[in-house]
RNA sequence: UGCGGGGUGGAGCAGUCUGGUAGCUCGUCAGGCUCAUAACCUGAAGGUCGUAGGUUCAAAUCCUACCCCCGCAACCA
């Protein structure tokens, strides 16, 4: 098995400031890399801004600045909400770095060199906007008459001298590609778009423009840049140190997992591959589409206003409450809704009252009982090591759901666990047992336990809520090099001191919004 | 028209791929506990799983037809 792993989120476009979709598919990469790493793995994690554009040339215009400080302002956003996520990204590339124009043009000679780039009058619809050229069947009339493509923006028709990617030759190439890995792209509804979109015809991709320069120029051909598409997607190469085969970063190749949102699949499950499949490198084992989040029904845009900032969510609620939030509110790869109340509730009652309240009950038996020591663990009955077993066998699920980033389950799973642990608590009643003293023992016993379960689901946790369940970890005794899955199969230290032990996730007024 | 998503107890959802006693959270009602973040535990009421056919020993799950709801200018995960 490769002891190594390699996520990517998309490089996100730098024409305004992040909001909750960037910061979802930031979080959801996150936890997958952190829960790598926690298994042993050497796992890296890509992130970065797409600086390119037309459309960003004319917003830096607009907006008065240079192309430079315009895009280093929005880097900058990007970068820093990335920080503030509690990302665990280990490098951030920005297009407009010169090792990406390398590794761009590097990529680009490949695909010359296989002889798949050839030159074409290209003769047809163009929409400024989109960057994007349509095929007189795809065009459709507007309410003024005028031709418009299938977004809505206006064309025109346009002569350029183009160069030309041969996508049409990969098209069986991807299809069974396809067919032998039918996990390549999850969830299988976007398998099924993708393969009825190059099942139908397959054209070639115009990968390059004449009609601005902000881009990376085509190799010897001054007057030519990439088609952004092409140039962007190699950033998952930039990372790497391509084309120096030699960096030690390469052994990271192929990407395990690029985690995408459900709009651009097509550039990463067909374009990408295919430049990968031309250029000769391997190609990525898995792309992930994750889906959209509404706002208390609505579609998010920004002409409705109801824009969601993720800064604003993380000083309302503290940054961990979001994660959580975020990846157990929804089935992944579906769409999903994000309201005030729906977050309230969820930090209620799976953290505070869940979570929350069962460490502090358990904790303040330890303190009270035990001058905050870890009680010796006598003799285990069945339930006690049943309950053991519950939480024991919850990391085999974990890994199972995680794997194909079912993030909802995974979390069911492990909070599954803690009622159960809670239904124990209750039955054994060592509250009880502590009153008289005969039974301190077994009160001991119950506890410590439940203090081993906890620190089984806070190691589990960690990915998902790195600070709380730190702290969670921290509290319990847990050293610093004891929070691995390796960690998992030992036991909790009879006799440990509990460290500042205080209420993890307080309760949250109800906001009724 | 088309494309995509969806219709499961009062609310929000899972389960549908791989058919086999209809499940979760919240809410309601009744008990219990009193260690705990007014938390926790037990029990109850409440659903012909959009409709109609079909396949099957068996269908929320597979097949067919139909009905209804949401989204489809731009920005954008």
């Amino acid at each position: 098995m490769r002891d190594c792993f390699y996520i990517t989120t998309p490089i996100y476009y730098v024409n305004d400031k992040p909001h909750i979709g960037h910061a979802y598919t930031s979080i959801a990469s996150d936890v997958l890399a952190r829960y790598q790493r926690l298994r042993g793995l050497s796992c890296y994690l890509l992130t970065g801004t797409d600086e390119h554009g037309q459309k960003v040339a004319k917003s830096a215009e607009k907006a008065g600045e240079t192309i430079t400080n315009f895009t280093d302002r929005f880097a900058g956003n990007f970068l820093s909400m990335a920080e503030r996520l509690n990302i665990s990204h280990n490098d951030f590339v920005r297009t407009s770095e010169e090792r990406h124009k390398i590794c761009a043009q590097a990529f680009w000679r490949k695909l010359e060199e296989r002889g798949d780039l050839y030159d074409k009058l290209y003769a047809g619809w163009y929409a400024v906007r989109d960057e994007s050229y349509y095929d007189v069947s795809e065009l459709v009339e507007g309410s003024d008459g005028t031709r418009r493509a299938p977004s809505g923006a206006e064309v025109e028709w346009v002569e350029e001298p183009s160069i030309f990617f041969r996508l049409s030759k990969y098209r069986d190439a991807l299809l069974s590609h396809y067919d032998a890995h039918p996990d390549f792209i999850l969830p299988r509804t976007r398998m099924n778009e993708v393969r009825a979109f190059v099942e139908g015809d397959l054209w070639d991709l115009c990968v390059s423009r004449t009609t601005f320069s902000w881009g990376v120029p085509v190799p010897n051909r001054s007057n030519h840049v990439m088609y952004v598409w092409v140039e962007a997607l190699t950033n998952y190469l930039t990372g790497l140190g391509f084309p120096d085969s030699s960096s030690s970063l390469f052994k990271y190749w192929p990407a395990d997992l690029h985690m995408v949102g459900k709009d651009i699949v097509r550039f990463h499950a067909v374009y990408w591959p295919a430049l990968l499949l031309s250029a000769g490198l391997d190609l990525p084992r898995r792309i992930f589409a994750h889906g959209w989040w509404t706002n208390d029904g609505e579609k998010i845009s920004k002409s409705l206003g109801n824009v969601i900032d993720p800064l604003e969510l993380i000083a309302s609620y503290g940054l961990d409450r979001v994660r959580y939030f975020l990846l157990r509110e929804v089935p992944f790869g579906e769409d999903g809704n994000f309201s005030h109340s729906a977050i309230v509730r969820r930090s209620n009652e799976d953290l505070a009252n869940g979570l929350g309240n069962l460490c502090m009950r358990v904790l303040s038996l330890v303190e009270r009982g035990w001058k905050g020591r870890i009680p010796p663990c006598g003799e285990l009955r069945d339930e006690d090591r049943a309950l053991l077993e519950t939480f024991r066998q919850a990391e085999s699920l974990l890994q199972k759901r995680i794997e194909v980033c079912s993030f909802h389950l995974a979390l069911d799973g492990i909070f599954g666990c803690l009622a159960e642990a809670d239904r124990y608590i209750t039955r054994e009643a060592p509250w009880a047992l502590l009153k008289n003293s005969s039974d301190k023992t077994r009160a001991g016993t119950v506890l410590y336990v439940l203090c081993d379960c906890l620190r089984m689901a806070a190691i589990d946790l960690q990915c998902f809520m790195p600070a709380s369940m730190s702290q969670l970890l921290t509290m319990l005794g847990v050293s610093e090099t004891a929070r691995d899955f390796s960690s998992r199969a030992t036991r909790l230290e009879e006799g440990g001191r509990l460290v500042d032990v205080q209420a993890i996730f307080p309760r949250l007024e109800r906001e009724d919004k």
